[in-house]
RNA sequence: GACCCUAUCGUCCAGAGGUCUAGGACACUCCCCUUUCACGGGAGUAACACGGGUUCGAAUCCCGUUAGGGUCACCA
């Protein structure tokens, strides 16, 4: 099965067709100014504004980035629109490219601008369909999300399969399956929408790049125009790196100030030109993820720390484009406990091993909200509602976290607990009957369940608990025989406790509890020392629920022939 | 190698110059509850990386060192 290209192509180009006022840029441009007030940047906390340290807290910092966001600002801050130029016509970009625009652009940006407040907030997700979803980008779309349910903004999943040759379905089913498992539903993009089509719905398709090389044959042409780019002798196209020192304010990080004269390669030469487009006619990452943010009109970048260093050269891609970039939040990545870089064979790195573990998807995600945020008081186990209110980019953390299994898997069987007995029942079904396990109906077996719900840390367990209720083949565990079974007048305590409860007429956990210690107290013993064998005999093991309860969903005729196949088994 | 980010209990967070003899959670240890295993309740071990500044006062601000992470691709 293969994506509907054409189809979505066409589509996709009629909307934008339809919509010429909405070139790109345009709306990127106002979002420097129309950033949320609640967003806090830590900028003023840490360079220039410290005098403003107090006032900026409580302001906003953001707003101060408007006006020192980049330092070529004239370059940095796209046009406002008002040329009002055709997003399909080629040279649109004519009046918007290009390294020089009065100041009167700049200052048009003021962030205090009330006309700009109004812009809503689009953030985006945008995997490689590497045919799994990582837990690090799992938290990143979460991230993305929370801030987009946050703002009433909208949420996009953009697949960056950046050439046909890198699509596979299969892998993009992955990413959604991981998705939508956590609970982040999409505005646009692939699957996006009641219909789920994969090939998406939304206003600025496609989500493919794979199928946005129009797209980007146009803006490399505005590229072109600007001399920005050239051809180098093996046929790639470049572009030419201003190499000049640039800073921009990071909603995470910072105020971030680099001097790009001074990058170099590895080996200590200067930074080559950075190359956006194949001899083979196949797209770099950085070139299109910067066309298709400004496409899609998104308005912050949340996205992996790991692209940090990557943002100057995305900021003077858009520079070059005549676009103002997109507001950027870098967080942390996530390594493993012993703080070595997380990779895809590490224990818990797949969105998958969660769901094919059993976990409940609101406990992995509560999970990864706490990586690097946190709600500010002592609360561990938060409904997600509450994190949509607290969230925003400028409080996540700034130092990498480490993931710890031990507490996720806490924090599932906080959310087990939560769960109504009906809830935790259907939550089993499913594994018991992976397991084979011929549980009747949901009404058998929500009375088993129901005495081992509080037991369980992770929905599959409860296998391992309740088999033995279901079939009277179940084995002797051989270290719980030898301890109770095995003990001098185990086996005629036994006999004792199958005469008394053979006798009753009814079968009740507290009267079960009653008659056992009466005829403990008779013998002169220990309650204990026909419990254990009581509970051995039926269930074949030392652990398990309350042995009374046990006994009465058991039911007595179960119980009692239990008892007699351990005294056939074990006498002599 | 150059550049960028980071640095509070083992781990995740709180801490925004005095309220910090640094708080919560996971994990760990002990006690209580208890027929077992859990749950629950109580208690405990455990941290401001180091060195300089600034200040009457620094976990908090600045600089340096060290350590960790990231980026420097015709990967994304």
């Amino acid at each position: 099965m293969r994506i509907r290209q054409n189809t979505t192509f066409c589509w996709a180009a009629e909307k934008s067709a339809a919509r010429p006022r909405d070139a790109p840029g345009l709306g990127c441009s106002t979002k420097a100014a129309s950033r949320p007030g609640k967003l806090r940047g830590k900028v003023g906390r840490r360079t220039w504004a410290a005098p403003l340290q107090k006032t900026s807290r409580r302001v906003n910092s953001p707003r101060l980035n408007g006006s020192s966001r980049c330092s070529s600002p004239p370059s940095a801050m796209a046009p406002r629109n008002g040329s009002g130029s055709s997003e399909s016509a080629p040279d649109r970009a004519g009046s918007a490219i290009g390294p020089h625009f009065p100041a009167s652009h700049v200052l048009s940006e003021c962030p205090f601008s009330a006309a700009s407040m109004s812009s809503e907030v689009r953030v985006r997700f945008a995997p490689s369909p590497t045919g799994y979803l990582h837990v690090g980008g799992a938290r990143t779309a979460l991230f993305n999300w929370l801030y987009a349910r946050h703002t009433g903004g909208k949420f996009i999943l953009r697949i960056e399969d950046t050439d046909r040759a890198r699509h596979v379905d299969s892998a993009v089913a992955a990413i959604l399956e991981g998705l939508r498992w956590l609970g982040l539903d999409w505005d646009e993009g692939p699957g996006a929408g009641t219909a789920g089509a994969l090939e998406g719905s939304g206003d600025y398709g496609p989500y493919f790049q794979s199928e946005r090389g129009a797209v980007y044959e146009r803006y490399l042409s505005r590229l072109r125009d600007g001399g920005h780019v050239y051809e180098d002798p093996a046929g790639a196209v470049r572009f030419r790196l201003p190499r000049k020192p640039m800073e921009f304010d990071d909603l995470v990080c910072g105020h971030i100030a680099v001097d790009r004269s001074k990058t170099t390669t590895p080996t200590g030469e200067p930074e080559s030109d950075m190359t956006i487009r194949r001899p083979d006619g196949s797209w770099i990452f950085h070139f299109v993820n910067v066309v298709d943010d400004a496409e899609m009109r998104i308005t912050h970048v949340i996205r992996g720390e790991d692209h940090l260093s990557n943002t100057p050269k995305h900021i003077e891609l858009y520079e070059a484009l005549g676009i103002a970039p997109p507001q950027f939040a870098h967080i942390p990545l996530i390594l493993n406990r012993d703080g070595s870089k997380m990779s895809k064979r590490d224990q818990g790195a797949h969105v998958s091993s969660y769901i094919e573990q059993g976990y409940q998807p609101e406990a992995v995600r509560n999970y990864l909200c706490l990586l690097g945020w946190s709600p500010k008081d002592d609360r561990e186990k938060l409904p997600i509602e509450e994190v949509i209110r607290l969230f925003e980019p400028g409080k996540i953390n700034r130092k990498a976290a480490h993931f710890d299994l031990e507490k996720c898997n806490w924090l599932n069987a906080q959310y087990l607990a939560a769960m109504s007995l009906d809830e935790f029942t259907q939550a089993s079904i499913p594994w018991l009957e992976k397991a084979g396990i011929a549980y009747g109906n949901a009404a058998a077996l929500s009375p088993v369940l129901a005495l081992i719900k509080e037991k369980i840390k992770l929905i599959p367990e409860v296998t391992g608990w309740v088999d033995y209720f279901f079939t009277d083949a179940f084995e002797y565990n051989p270290e719980a025989v030898e301890k109770t079974l095995r003990k001098p007048g185990a086996l005629e305590r036994l006999v004792q406790l199958r005469g008394a409860y053979a006798q009753l007429s009814t079968w009740e956990a507290t009267l079960l509890e009653t008659q056992l210690k009466e005829l403990a107290a008779q013998v002169g013993c220990k309650p204990a020392e026909y419990i254990h064998p009581a509970r051995v005999a039926v269930s074949g093991r030392g652990v398990g629920p309350s042995l009374y309860h046990m006994l009465e969903v058991l039911g007595q005729q179960r119980v009692l022939a239990r008892i007699d196949r351990t005294l056939a088994e074990f006498a002599g």
